[in-house]
DNA sequence: ACGATAGGCAAGTAGCGACTTGCCTATCAA
DNA sequence: TTGATAGGCAAGTCGCTACTTGCCTATCGT
């Protein structure tokens, strides 16, 4: 829940995983993994998408539920909404780093 | 004009550059510069703000316009906004890389 | 209890990206 | 025309980051 919003939206393949919640909300590290592979065509071990999901729950775009093994995700858009208020001034005035 | 809208907004100088335009259009890449280390006291060559400000300008948040030795910037919010309807829909359905 | 499944924790590698440095071009003022 | 100003080009350095590999922990089914 930090401020690296933008830093977490630099990388295509993290986008790609947002796009798979968005459409599909509640998904666990292997679903994703192999959604983004059969999907997308990306060749990315599940590590890499590991990393990526740490990424994006540290900048609050993805919230995590560990249920038993399986830790599911979901997106969570309120960063992007604080967020892009920035330079685009349709609400609220707050602004940061 | 490109598509990389993402990576441009990723670094933190650039974002800075952003909020100088937004605050003062039609800046020079001079006055941009020491605007930047004045008020924000980062210490970067021109070199490093130039090559910022082509960033910016492929990925279309900046526009330029020559007259006599002088370049002007100003910028241009319109990628972001076609950019952020991804996961925020609150308007058309436009997807993108 | 055992194996299989879901995930985590480093440490290491490779490439990209931000920044510098040095030199070159172009425009204006005197 | 000369000097100063505004900017561009290209190569090189260095740190960060995306990704891999190897091994470890935890939970479930049978």
């Amino acid at each position: 829940m930090s401020e690296d919003v933008f830093r977490a939206l630099a990388d295509p393949t993290r986008r790609r995983i947002l796009d798979e919640l968005a459409e599909r909300n509640g998904q666990s590290l292997f679903e994703i993994c192999t959604r983004l592979v059969t999907k997308h065509g990306l060749g990315l071990s599940r590590q890499a998408v590991s990393q990526h999901l740490a990424v994006l729950e540290s900048a609050g775009l993805v919230v995590s539920r560990r249920q038993g093994r399986y830790k599911f995700h979901d997106l969570n858009t309120e960063p992007l909404e604080r967020v892009m208020n920035r330079w685009l001034k349709t609400d609220s005035p707050e602004n940061s780093s």
